[in-house]
DNA sequence: TTGTATGCGTTATCAG
DNA sequence: CTGATAACGCATACAA
């Protein structure tokens, strides 16, 4: 309630505000004696002052915060992002505000505004765009906005908000998963995508089936099922894709699939799909994933999949919003295919 | 830069600071005209006016910040309870402002300063505590504080930081697991545990143990294996316990072992250091865990738990931080023995 | 209902 | 090196 204020510890040690403020925390050039320093940190320490920081943030004109807006906090994926994050945000002296959107588009708008009033300094925004212009176009004139006011923005997905941007390999490294199971001998190939205007998921899928088809194997159509870019879309979508696959062996025979779900919580879904069909992963049908998500250690079969440096894309995200204020750069991140026992060939 | 003032929005429209004030926000009971505050809405669209939370936090003397410190925000069990906690607080209009201490207890009370001065309106703790008495006195120190300053706390864990708490049943939960394993006919039995000052640990292995004796089964000191409360701490102490099952079979022959590691990662620890022994978890030795973690849901076999509702108890600790204000209080979590294929039954 | 004036806790400017 | 004092942006008690 009634908190000590720098003034108190003044009259305390007996020195002036401006000196007080000084002691306290340095500031810039002006030095204080350390004598009255000494003081002054007593007095501080005796009242059990702790200074305020949205009077310092008013006074300053700046605050120490960084914003971070991810889809869900639950979800492993962007759990790891937000550790990197936290531990960059520490390291710079920073706090993070956390918002995490439930999947909600427009939940993003809000957290901007919110984030404006705050005057977070920075903006970290995790998670893939839709092809939805409209929307993309709102969250442009947003951040833009944000950054007309001194705001650095960096987010975590496809560079299409003209700012700075840790961007993922989804083309590459999904063409890259395709070569490698070819490699492994796999033939027939299936997709287990999300929504249509999901970004990531169809970066995923073209880059999958293009360089499949550099390879002369064609994905077909009805081997590309879309659903929800979650856990359960993977497995609604496997349970759809077995129950078509009673026509394919009709047609081809039987040979052994690979199937590519788009991201890894969809490829846990699609194993216990797979599972609760009464087939066996690996051995009846092969599943690769994409992320490689901490969750994949405990998982067995061994899931296959692209690895993605998450912790490290949070970092690098938090450094670039904090440290570099001009353009919007673009910085790639490595993937790398990993292949685990759920995808052991034909 | 040179942001958008209420003052500027008060002139473009014509009024004073003060109607300009009432007009946007609706203050308590005063009341302004429709058409002037149509007027003063319009010219906060047109000028781009976004309020300045500090400024407000300020005046106020209240902030809308709620804090939130967990051990690691990776941790599926931690970023279950995160979900609950960000959820209730968009609930309740408010931003959260996230601490990752990494484990490092030192850090929850420099992230408490923190909040202090950031003047976070409550601040929710998660994590088991440990039996150091000197830290907890610290903790409860700072809290104590904290709370004379006008904040408000809730922790999820023991209750013993005189604080509104959402306490896990940890003994009723554990004992129930035994009596739930023995039911399957298990006889002999082990534990995983974690080190020796930590609570949760400490609390579940008792659980265990002391609901076995009276079921007229020991648990042999040499199979209660001490190790991080972690997963790398559950395959370390699973790996030990494997080859000090070597002379107990000697003894007692082979009959069929449960082993109970306190958390669930722990657990997963343990499943993959069986596999990786050559075992086979289920057939050759049952494992149970602890909390349910989301993650669970694609393990196999099935881990039987016990469940504890993670996100619920995020979402009642705010709640508890937020509106119940007066002595500390104490509330019981739910659990529920979830007996899954990794204890099948000997 | 509207306007005026003051205070919130700090930092920073400008004299001493 | 130190001390008054003016911002900072907003809410509110008080006055009109």
């Amino acid at each position: 309630m009634a908190s000590v204020t720098l003034s108190d510890v003044a009259r305390e040690a007996g020195v002036s505000l401006a000196t007080a403020s000084r002691a306290i925390n340095g500031s810039a050039n002006r030095t204080v004696r350390p004598d009255l320093q000494q003081r002054v940190l007593a007095a501080a320490a005796r009242l059990g002052y702790s200074p305020d920081a949205n009077a310092q943030a008013m006074a300053r004109g700046r605050t120490s915060t960084l914003g971070l807006i991810v889809h869900d906090i639950a979800d492993p994926y962007f759990s790891s992002i937000a550790a990197g994050v936290t531990t960059a945000t520490e390291a710079a002296g920073l706090m993070v505000t956390l918002a995490s959107t439930g999947h909600r588009p427009e939940k993003e708008l809000a957290f901007i505004d919110l984030l404006q009033s705050q005057r977070a300094r920075a903006i970290v925004i995790a998670g893939g765009r839709q092809d939805a212009e409209e929307a993309n176009e709102r969250l442009r004139a947003a951040l833009a906005t944000y950054r007309s006011r001194g705001g650095t923005v960096a987010v975590i997905g496809q560079p299409i908000l003209d700012v700075h941007t840790v961007a993922i390999d989804n083309v590459g490294g999904a063409a890259e998963l395709a070569r490698a199971l070819h490699g492994r001998g796999y033939r027939q190939f299936a997709v287990l995508t999300g929504p249509a205007p999901h970004l990531t998921a169809r970066e995923r899928t073209e880059g999958f089936t293009t360089a499949l088809a550099g390879l002369g194997v064609e994905v077909p159509a009805d081997r590309v099922v879309a659903s929800e870019f979650t856990r359960d879309g993977g497995y609604e979508a496997m349970t759809e894709l077995i129950s078509r696959q009673a026509d394919h062996r009709r047609r081809d025979g039987l040979g052994s699939l690979a199937v590519f779900a788009v991201n890894d919580v969809m490829a846990m879904g699609a194993m216990a799909a797979t599972r609760d069909a009464g087939m066996r992963v690996g051995e009846d049908v092969g599943i690769a994933g994409f992320d490689d998500i901490v969750t994949l250690r405990d998982v067995t079969p061994g899931l296959s999949t692209v690895a993605v440096p998450l912790v490290d894309a949070g970092v690098r995200a938090t450094r670039m919003a904090l440290d570099s204020d001009g353009d919007a750069v673009v910085e790639q991140l490595d993937t790398v295919v990993v292949l685990r026992d759920s995808t052991p060939g034909p």
